[in-house]
DNA sequence: CTAACTGCTCTATTAATAGTATAACAGAAC
DNA sequence: GTTCTGTTATACTATTAATAGAGCAGTTAG
């Protein structure tokens, strides 16, 4: 498990702990089925509070992309193709819509906003 | 001015504030040249503190939408064609990652997400 | 079986952020 | 000249982020 924290970052780093872990499988490196380590192992290897990889074990369980079975471990779900409920759709469409909104008052035109998400997608699937 | 805060969300008011002028400005109801609301008129009107809507309309030029003469008002800069600097699309690729790497993980094909992307961009060009 | 490890809970503290509130300053607009 | 403007300063409350330590009870490995 490769992850990086940034202590000086404004993002929480509950959050960027989480968002580390889900780029992680989108790129393949976790899979369903793995398991994450023990929220004190990896908090004590990221030199972090226990609680702290707690906040972000759950947040991944809320999101679904894990589940935790208490006494045991952290397990990574298998990703259900065309398993997106309109509920995570849409909570995807509201995170995403004031960003696009921005690049357009930005100054980037439809096409550019198209190839800067795509690009973005292929990033993710590097190694 | 068309603007609604939800009290309730757990987004600040003053980043909901901020995006729906930015919606605004995308959706050409407001234009290069046109002026905000004084912050204490604005705030008056949405029954929020003056502070929250200056803190807001600071996001707003700090990003480069308005700029804000002292004592006088916050007037909104023109769109800028392909005048995104490398710094604001790096932002917004940093801003836009952990979505979709998010939609991966949730088992959204590039297809899928793509569409998605394109459907929201056009939701932000209708009235 | 025992000991180590696990997630979970509880309590506490510190620091930062969000929001409200009031007041005052000085320039702009009418 | 009065009103309105953005700005600054101070203060207070509530919430969140992060750390810390302790303990409980089930799981797992030796």
């Amino acid at each position: 498990m490769f992850i990086q924290i940034e202590a000086t970052s404004d993002i929480p780093i509950y959050t960027q702990l989480a968002n580390q872990v889900i780029e992680l499988i989108a790129r393949g490196q976790l899979q369903g089925g793995d398991t994450l380590p023990s929220v004190r192992a990896l908090a004590s290897d990221l030199s972090v509070n226990m609680h702290t990889v707690n906040k972000s074990y759950h947040e991944l369980e809320q999101k679904g992309i894990i589940r935790i079975v208490p006494k045991s471990g952290a397990i990574i779900n298998p990703i259900v193709q065309y398993g997106m409920s309109r509920e995570n759709r849409q909570r995807i469409i509201e995170r995403i819509r004031p960003i696009l909104a921005e690049s357009l008052v930005l100054g980037m035109s439809l096409e550019e906003i198209e190839q800067l998400v795509s690009a973005t997608l292929s990033l993710l699937k590097e190694d």
